[in-house]
DNA sequence: AGTTCTTTCGTAAGCGCTTACGAAGCTATT
DNA sequence: AATAGCTTCGTAAGCGCTTACGAAAGAACT
């Protein structure tokens, strides 16, 4: 004999009555709630997992899905470490396990959490990554388990999500370049679907207009999610007939190839060019100078996506408080010298040998 | 009606039947098993989580305990998104699950390992963060559940762990400063209780004998793992009366302080004073000279952990080799210009403004 | 004393799946 | 033709827990 009926034997009560004592139900007597909990410690009592599952049509398991490079980690997983430990610190109060679903592809994605909605492994979902169009968004929807996105998807509406600040972001940095004098001011974004880039590239767009300057499609650059991009990135700006004086990188560790890229061609950052970006990581922080960004608390993230999330599922939602989540995430200013300058072009943006082709601007700018 | 129960009353079978097709069992004949098969898909059927769990005796879910720091999530973290990649990519394989289980403190392990245990909420346990002296693998033996560490405990015995090659990577740093000469090589090992440290200073100091070098405890400091760790120990240095002229570092990020407090002395890292350091990690691939260090593939770790766990567990023990698993990853070299000097030293090691009070070492000695 | 309400607990039917056991039907053996 | 063996499948008893329902017993009312 085992489990619950062990106790029940033991104390010569039926299992029904050390049910309701173990789970705070209010039908017994206080003398007996108080045996069963005594000796349930004596006796190293816990109760098993999948009976009360499978009992009470619940897992307590959430589930969070995360996009994981195939072959090589990416930086980027530092931020869901972060974004983790927070979660955990809410759902254990609760007694909630945390399922790491890691995908490669999007498809992947997909059937995955097909099937882990399928078989009801989890009572909540957690998806990050999200994508431009995200189809997990639908199929989440139509199944009834409750979620939460970290990131917005264009597609879909009426859903809990949190996401990071970069419309504030963008405003911010671009009015700080704008009120140094900076008038050409470029804006990398990263390749893919997710949906950040466009986002991104949106609120710079409307920060400019604000500011009262033209868009320039020229000046956005699709800067793939590495060092090196940051490379290629000022190498075309170079080519440039009209160059930016300045920079808003949104994938940070871009930022190591434009140092080391304008240094290669004796320009200085921050004194010759400015560069800022979206946020702060800890592989750059030992830049010099000290990159101007923006910079969020991972675990705080962490904490509103799980609260987000209980707040949708029902022996939770008590505890927090009610309907749906759309949230931004506050970002603070780690203020560098990385943008010191304003975009007096004592520097020679255009190198003695012209890299590149024709200047991409340009040739959108014909094509218009 | 649903689940099992529906195919079978939809095919006019038995659910019996149903769960054998479904599972591969032999006493299905061919011609129900791919109704079965068909109608399953059909109806989009996928078996319930809970309800195998319970009626096998298992979770199919693996867990993963880590240490995470309790307010600032360390760039350790990147360390396990990469081992994790890979213990998920095998364990997908097989159906299972992975529960991540990050913990603050050694108490809060213990007692969470040991609620895990008690309800039976996984089929198998992957320890990282292995102390010297580690309650858990005792906890995880009496209890009979199959677990790996990531890293080895200096108590208890006959379990299977994987570690980093600590010994190897001592060894060949040594090998390489003393083959340039350096005869006082300094060693840095993270304080706290995890394994890492006293193995790591175990093998130098076996890597020095063999070279014919004593072993002066003078020269093995205890630093903190943050970069300003690295500024201390050279400071330390600097007031030494003997004064090593190469180091080998343990955690690879004191470097980034050991760097920058060298060259406000005016010393040159990798021309005055040799710095070598164990493990290679995205945050100083930045570092200029490079480091020479070591690096792995977190994604293979992660794999060989969680083969070796599934060695161990009668459903998936048949697909890997049997028995214990005791093994250390295979590092390859990251040859950096940081140890490309000699010991000949031109350069200042005692600056003018002596540092700190008695030579640590020293005192050790009158102790002694 | 009879009725109603309350509190406390036992009973038992599930939750969806697995699996030992045995029955039925068939073929192969003597 | 009787026996043994094999294949295929249905039956039903769990796995450990929850929970609707009702029974028992005492308290509180008329």
């Amino acid at each position: 004999m085992r489990g619950i009926a062990r106790l029940a034997h033991e104390l010569g009560i039926s299992t029904g009555t050390v049910s309701r004592a173990l789970n705070g139900k209010p039908d017994v007597s206080e003398s007996t709630r108080k045996r069963v909990l005594e000796t349930a410690r004596r006796l190293g009592y816990a109760p098993n997992h999948a009976a009360r599952a499978l009992a009470q049509g619940v897992t307590r398991a959430i589930g969070f899905m995360i996009e994981l490079a195939p072959e090589t980690a990416s930086t980027n997983d530092y931020f869901f470490m972060g974004v983790f430990d927070g979660m955990q610190s809410i759902l254990r109060e609760f007694g909630l396990d945390l399922l790491v679903l890691p995908c490669a592809s999007n498809e992947d994605h997909y059937t995955y959490l097909e099937r882990v909605v399928s078989r009801s492994a989890v009572d909540g979902m957690i998806l990050a990554s999200t994508h431009r169009v995200d189809r997990r968004i639908e199929l989440l929807q139509s199944s009834g388990i409750p979620f939460v996105t970290l990131g917005r998807s264009s597609t879909g509406e009426g859903y809990s999500w949190i996401d990071l600040d970069f419309e504030g972001v963008a405003n911010a940095l671009v009015d700080r370049l704008v009120s140094k004098g900076h008038r050409r001011i470029a804006v990398t974004v990263p390749p893919g679907e997710i949906n950040h880039g466009p986002i991104f590239r949106d609120a710079y767009r409307e920060a400019l207009a604000r500011n009262g300057i033209a868009f320039d499609p020229a000046l956005v650059f699709a800067t793939p999610r590495h060092e090196d991009g940051g490379e290629h990135v000022i190498d075309e700006i170079l080519g440039m007939s009209s160059p930016p004086t300045a920079i808003v990188l949104l994938f940070e560790l871009t930022a190591i190839g434009v140092y080391r890229r304008l240094r290669e061609l004796g320009i200085e950052p921050g004194k010759d060019f400015a560069v800022t970006s979206f946020r702060n990581e800890p592989s750059i922080r030992f830049l010099s100078p000290p990159l101007t960004c923006y910079d969020l608390s991972l675990r705080d993230l962490g904490k509103s996506l799980a609260r987000a999330l209980l707040a949708q599922i029902p022996p939770y939602a008590d505890a927090f408080p009610q309907g749906i989540v759309q949230a931004r995430t506050p970002m603070f200013l780690k203020e560098g010298e990385s943008d010191a300058c304003g975009p007096d072009p004592h520097h020679r943006l255009r190198p003695a040998r012209k890299q590149g082709s024709a200047d991409a601007g340009d040739a959108m700018a014909l094509k218009d």
